[in-house]
DNA sequence: TTTAAAATCCCCCATACCGAGTTATTCAGG
DNA sequence: CCTGAATAACTCGGTATGGGGGATTTTAAA
């Protein structure tokens, strides 16, 4: 039998989060569940950096506006520590901005605070069980992310063209890969920068991404 | 009174699958709920495109292995039509490919055929609420995607580099957003080549990518 | 404190690339 | 039949790129 305070089934969570009201009620709600065991809770991401090690978390709960370092380095700071540990983002917040700086600093979901008290809970199983729960809101943004503007104001060959050269390729060489003459991809570009109304490749990258049109 | 067979809040569905068991089913389970509506089912996407204006459907249900157009095409050529019509793949493909294929076509969720039945009515509501329901796997895969290499061969400022590389920007004029000499990028391109050994901007950019190092 | 890695800067060279301007042919779809 | 799309050609001047070499300073780790 195991002396163990917490069975090894046990999920291990902290919590950062400078509210006190709402960190203890994560808390509260967390030990008072079967199945999942708050390690530590922190008012700041330093504190829980320090602790990290001897914590131990298999998931972490994150605000992102925090008193000194915010949620968004904290994220980055825990996940190079201890890659293994799952960041869920737990914030009033849902701006594009927040959410896809999240993500790639490694957070594994993200929800906000309105959401019913269980959904925590569901949430923290999701994440262990290789899910990745998220707001309907961010799950949404998300998937928009990988959605191309359907009004394009480039032809199919000029969007063709332009995604080669966003990946670096030099004219010849989309030349070749489209199998037409250099003279004709040096046309498409001209047409491109027309109707974009700018006047380089950096810009015609930008304008592209920006307006999702590659 | 209206006289409409169905009330005006009701979500007009159609399903595109080329099993009859599994389209019947789904169309029982929708029909038989209130709120929802099948206004018709297709096996294939040929002929769900032709009744597309008529049906006029809130949400597509749609398969991704379909005699004659595959469900990708599908997707694309239906939100072409209809663009705010929603559609959710349904499908026992999860492999990462197809799951970016779809999103990247159209696609506002994507759910496996072994999820729970109810799933699929939880799924229509959450689509047209404006969320974007996924399996499991596929929100994990969705969000992973976001996410960089943490063991990147190379420095933060290489990487810096050749972010600014991959956006189209020239040596000089990253030289200049950096604030350093165009010598400096030049040698941290040179070493970015090496660590990276590759030869070009094009073939550095390519397995940057693909490695998730930028 | 010694060392190594990272970041910075400089020179040469040859080729290929890029942006701008202009004109023109072919072909498909409405 | 006419427009838009895709294709191709020409010139011009300047810039960018990749490869080679060497050097210094700053920072971080051992």
């Amino acid at each position: 039998m195991s002396l163990t305070l917490s069975p090894p089934q046990s999920i291990k969570v902290c919590v950062v989060e400078d509210d006190s009201v709402i960190r203890d009620g994560f808390a509260l709600l967390i030990n008072g569940t079967h199945g999942f065991r708050v390690m530590n809770t922190y008012h700041c991401c330093e504190d829980a950096l320090k602790n990290l090690e001897h914590d131990d978390p298999d998931v972490v709960l994150m605000d992102i506006e925090l008193p000194g370092m915010n949620g968004i380095e904290g994220i980055g700071k825990i996940k190079k520590l201890k890659p293994k540990t799952n960041i869920i983002v737990i914030t009033v917040y849902e701006n594009d901005d927040l959410v896809f700086k999240a993500l790639c600093a490694g957070a594994g979901g993200y929800l906000t605070k309105n959401m019913p008290p269980l959904r925590l809970l569901e949430a923290i199983q999701e994440i262990q069980g290789g899910g990745a729960p998220m707001s309907t809101n961010v799950a949404r943004m998300v998937v928009q992310s990988f959605q191309k503007n359907r009004n394009s104001p480039l032809t199919s060959r000029e969007t063709e063209v332009l995604e080669l050269l966003s990946k670096g390729k030099s004219y010849s060489t989309i030349a070749d890969e489209l199998f037409v003459d250099k003279e004709t991809i040096r046309t498409h570009i001209k047409n491109i920068y027309w109707k974009l109304e700018v006047h380089s490749k950096a810009e015609a990258i930008e304008k592209a991404t920006k307006e999702r049109l590659i």
